[in-house]
RNA sequence: GGCGGCUUAGCCAAGUGGUAAGGCGACGGUCUGCAAAACCGUUAUACGGCGGUUCGAAUCCGCCAGCCGCCUCCA
């Protein structure tokens, strides 16, 4: 099998293939830098982080660019509001944009143009659509003029005439038509601004995407992303620009992400209910965070509440501990020659899904069935020792899950045994509990047990127990786990 | 009003014609001094409702109901 996408523009699931054989180009809309990156922001890179990821993991040369919107009216109004230079707003939440993103484990794009950057391609663009009359001037503004444009409403299945009549747009007299859009705006007083043949000003929106895109990738390119809200009227308008100046097909496929909702509503300023990205990482470890971004399929909306993403982090637990169950299972030298079904096969199963318009939740039913069958093996091995898989073959094994999980999802990229000590000893401190102490504890309880003492060893598991502590003996002695305040 | 989407077990969630992945939880069992963890088993004769097509449908078609998104800035 083969990558399948599903495509907006079609409706359907096509067979992808590239522009030029071996190569992508992937344009994805980033973030207006004006605020804090929320956890629908969070969403939208993550899943295109692992389209990318996975186009990488099939050998392709992929270019992938990801821009900012560093000028427009949220951030002027926003530095306005904050008497603060809009310029020196834009770096502020780009800094900030760039804490989020690294700590997501985001790889970097390619390419990360910003729209202040290429104005002369904005610029050059616009005379382009004014000359083949696909624009007009208004008063300094320029103005697209959307019946100039056949195909438009294709991406988004909408009429022209449809969207007249239902159109909410405030009737603004310099548009010929209400659904015309600015490519240029000219700035007002003390609006940033620059100088243009149509009198100082700034580019439009949608604009900068066809400018930047095309500059990057070229005229034709392969993928175009973004936000399902993105597809009506951003990337309608940009389909419209882009073909109206150079009269060919611009992106081949258009991806949207899917929303999410918190606790089944959407998520807005008005609601109050706005979710950063850095307030999820507070309470859980980032990889439980794109575990739960990655546990529906992309396209559909997803719901974050406190139990979603409670039972990511324990999923994500469970991945971990069965990895260090497998790498010392791999230490026992075990001399089964056959591993069992789930342990066999694993980058064909996983890729079998990814190649299915990136079905990540079956993935990730690849890597919990491999645990399972790693812990049944750890479970089963007591007595009939050579039980075990042949050390080789589970590290065969070892290297498809984690090549998998973390080149492709991103999760599962540190090491078991330091995953786990790391959160058992953020957990102990969280609730203000000392390793030595719970370790005197359990030494205590050693003794009590040996002298058969049962009654006082439950007394100091129960004492620990209250604390959040919980204790686990197998042979080779007690562990101890600590019970996330988050879960518990 | 227009366009689009969704409805699968207690919950989350895969599954687009051949008889229901996976996760969380619950219950029973194994292990254990007892636990915990892990494992094993059980937990949807059934996929919103009603019709239709088909040898056969959660999967295709129609109607109905409920929910949601877009049509305005938004990931």
């Amino acid at each position: 099998m083969s990558l399948n996408i599903f495509n907006a523009l079609t409706g359907r699931k096509e067979p992808f293939e590239p522009v030029e054989s071996g190569k992508v180009g992937m344009y994805v809309c980033g973030v207006t830098v004006y605020d804090m990156c929320h956890i629908g922001h969070a969403r939208s890179l993550v899943v295109f982080d692992v389209i990318y990821r996975y186009l990488l993991d099939l050998g392709y040369q992929v270019t992938y660019v990801r821009n900012f919107t560093d000028v427009d009216d949220k951030i002027i109004n926003r530095a306005n509001q904050l008497g603060e230079d809009w310029k020196e707003l834009a770096e502020r939440f780009i800094r900030e944009f760039y804490v989020d993103v690294d700590a997501l484990g985001l790889l970097r794009p390619t390419v990360e143009p910003r729209a202040t950057d290429h104005i002369p391609q904005i610029q050059s663009l616009v005379e382009r659509l004014i000359e083949r009359e696909h624009a007009y001037e208004a008063d300094g503004d320029v103005m697209f003029s959307v019946e100039s444009f056949d195909g438009y409403g294709r991406l988004s299945g909408k009429k022209v005439d449809e969207l007249i009549s239902g159109a909410r747009v405030e009737v603004d007299q310099k548009k010929r038509n209400p659904l015309d859009f600015a490519l240029w705006k000219a700035a007002k007083p003390g609006e940033p601004s620059w100088p243009s043949p149509w009198g100082p000003g700034r580019p439009g929106w949608h604009i900068e995407c066809s400018a930047m895109s095309m500059d990057y990738l070229g005229q034709e390119f392969d993928i175009h992303g973004g936000g399902a809200d993105l597809a009506f009227p951003h990337h309608e308008n940009e389909i419209a620009q882009s073909q109206g100046a150079t009269g060919k097909p611009f992106a081949r496929r258009w991806i949207h992400n899917g929303f999410v909702n918190i606790r089944s509503e959407k998520m807005s300023k008005s609601l109050g209910n706005v979710l950063n990205i850095r307030t999820v990482l507070q309470d859980f470890h980032h990889e439980a965070l794109r575990l739960f971004l990655l546990s529906k399929h992309y396209r559909s909306p997803l719901d974050y509440n406190d139990e979603s993403i409670r039972e990511a982090a324990v999923g994500l637990e469970r991945l971990y501990s069965a990895m260090a169950g497998l790498d010392k299972l791999v230490g026992l030298q075990g001399r089964a020659r056959e591993l069992p079904e789930p342990l066999t096969n694993i980058r064909e199963r996983f890729r079998e899904a990814m190649d299915d318009d990136f079905n990540t939740p079956r993935a990730l039913a690849v890597l919990f069935d491999a645990a399972r069958a790693i812990n049944t093996i750890a479970t089963a091995r007591r007595p009939p020792r050579d039980k075990a898989p042949l050390p080789e073959l589970l590290g065969a094994a070892r290297k498809d899950i984690t090549d998998m999980s973390r080149n492709i999802l991103g999760i599962l990229t540190e090491d078991p045994r330091v995953f786990l000590d790391d959160m058992r000893m953020k957990r102990a401190l969280a609730r203000g509990l000392d390793a030595a102490e719970i370790e005197a504890r359990i030494v205590a309880r050693a003794e009590a047990r040996s002298k058969k003492d049962f009654a006082a060893a439950d007394r100091i598991r129960e004492e620990l127990a209250e604390k959040g502590v919980v204790l686990e003996d197998n042979p080779e002695g007690t562990t101890w786990t600590v019970k996330d305040l988050q879960v518990d």
